[in-house]
Order: structure tokens, then sequence, then C-alpha cells
DNA sequence: CTAATTATTGTATATTTATGCAATATTTTT
DNA sequence: AAAAATATTGCATAAATATACAATAATTAG
């Protein structure tokens, strides 16, 4: 393991193990334990795993590791097979019985870009607000909907 | 709703459907419908509603709604609600439009402790294998699946 | 109503984080 | 091994974000 990989395991334990809410407080924690770096250094490798700043619920900022960081296979987008469009209509296509639960995630997080969702078992038709027909911004929506919430 | 509370909604709304990557840019959005506020504002804002920034696959930076927030669906376990148990039959309760995903799953991670799902919209019905009759090891058996492969 | 209290916001700025570029170091190719 | 290609890093600084403080607005208490 050379320095860069140890140094990336030594930022994820020194994550769990602390309260950090800055970069400087990571890098005094690793200078300590003898890594030679920058925050430059330190900014690309938190940006590479993925790590960032949160809001607490104490009113401080802290560094967390995600919680699906281990490299999960993106192949995890709940059942998504495909989306496509026709007219004021998008069609989503999704593994075998995963339509209705994606349906109900997409009702739960409302959105001027659609009125309503119908699904079977593997197609949903969401009917598109004829006022706001923009398939790129629905593409968007459905792509953050589905990878930012995760289980 | 006042103004503020107002601002808040169409945050969450903006950064939902688009892609969001510094605070100005938000700002900006804002500001195009008509909101009044600066970037200290919106800093707090965001703040509050717990939304950061965080390092997304294709190497930029996004800022996303967490997981944990109220807009989104509560889903722990795969949208598992109850299990309980009538004779030779399982009862999976899961939160609506779950049941027929779950259910895939269960066919999928065949055992001899059932011999067959049908789902519906919120309820499985599991038929146990009557020569092996067992409601410990079913609960089990069911943990490991929702727990165990990532979507 | 008026005063007191609390909440919201902007300004100005401090703090924090990201990155272009050049230098080094590492790995791969020949 | 040398050359070429790729990766890693620091420096300097740009870009982005957070906050102290003061002002203003809203709410509550008397």
């Amino acid at each position: 393991m050379n320095n860069k990989q140890l140094r990336k395991v030594r930022i994820k334990e020194i994550i769990r193990d602390n309260i950090i809410s800055s970069q400087d407080d990571l890098l005094k924690l690793l200078r300590d334990e003898g890594f030679s770096l920058t925050q430059a250094t330190l900014s690309r490798d938190l940006k590479k795993m993925k790590i960032s700043k949160v809001a607490y619920t104490d009113n401080t900022y802290r560094y967390i590791i995600p919680k699906d960081s281990p490299s999960k296979p993106k192949s995890g987008n709940r059942g998504f097979v495909s989306l496509d469009f026709s007219g004021h209509m998008a069609v989503v296509r999704t593994l075998a019985g995963y339509a209705s639960p994606m349906a109900v995630l997409m009702d739960n997080s409302p959105s001027d870009l659609f009125i309503g969702t119908i699904a079977g078992r593997d197609t949903i038709f969401v009917a598109l607000n004829e006022n706001n027909i923009n398939h790129e911004k629905f593409r968007i929506y459905l792509e953050n909907l589905l990878s930012d919430n995760e289980d």
C-alpha cells in the first residue's frame, strides 16, 4: 500500500472517530501522524472519496462519510432501466416489480414537472405538467431521486 | 406562508430539479423568480435545511437534499414494515408499492422455508413449506434478504 | 399601543475549499 | 535503461462559503 492509499484509509478512520469540522482540522491530525500533505491534496482526496461537510443538528458543520461510500455498484439505481418521452408523457421502464415503489418515490417527492404517475409491473407512465414540459429537467429530477436516496 | 418559508420550499424544489453546483447558481435562480436575498442568507438557509454540496460521480460538485429529509420516504429496510404469521402463511407488510419488488427478491432467493409468494400493493402472502414451518428461521431469512445485497 | 424580546437579513469580511499550473514522481512502453 | 505517458502534489490564488456584527423587521409582553 502506497502512501496515498494509506493516507486515504486513515482519513476515513479519523473522520469516523473524530469530530472534524474543517479540512484544516483534519490536516493537523494527519500531520501529527507523520503524513506530509497540504490542504489542496486533502481537498482532492475528499472529493474522490465523496466525503463532505454537512450541517449537523447541533448547529455545527462536520465532515461525514457517506453511507453508500464503499464502492457501491452504480447499478443499484433502484431498478431503473430507461426513460423515454412521448408527448406529455414520460415512460419509465424498470426491472420487474420495481415500477410501483419507484412511482411511490416520485409521488413522495412532488414537483411542478409532473402531475401524476401510474405504475404497472415494470413501467411507469408519468403525466408531465403541460405548462412545464421539460424533458431534461425531468431526467435530472429522476436522476437525483434515484441516486440521492439510497436505502 | 411567509417569504422565508416560501423561499425554503423553492430552494428544495430547485435543487431537486436542477444541477446546482454553487450557492451563487442557486442564488441567481431564486432572484430570477423574484426572491430578494444574498448569498449569506442562502448559506444560512442551506445550513438549517442540511443541504450541502457533495462530490458527484461525474467529478463535479452538486448540492443535494439529504437522504433523511422529510420530503423523502423513510425506507430503511427496503420498505419493510412488519412480519406476522398465520398458520402456514407469513404476512409481510411493506410501504405502499414495495410489496411486489420484495416478493421478487424472495422469489429470486428461493428457500426450503416457503413454496410461493403473492404480492399486492403493500402486503405479501408467503406460503410456508408445511414440512418445514419455522417462523424464526423465516424471520432471519427475510432479515438477511433485506439487509444483504444492495439494490 | 409601546416597550421589550426575538428573529431575519445584509454588509463586510474571515474562513474555508477548489483548482490552474508547474514540478516531481511513478508507471508504462519501447 | 531511456523515453513517453500518467499520476500525484504543492504553491499560489481563485472561488466559494460561513459568520460577527449591526440594522431592521416581526413577535410578544405588559
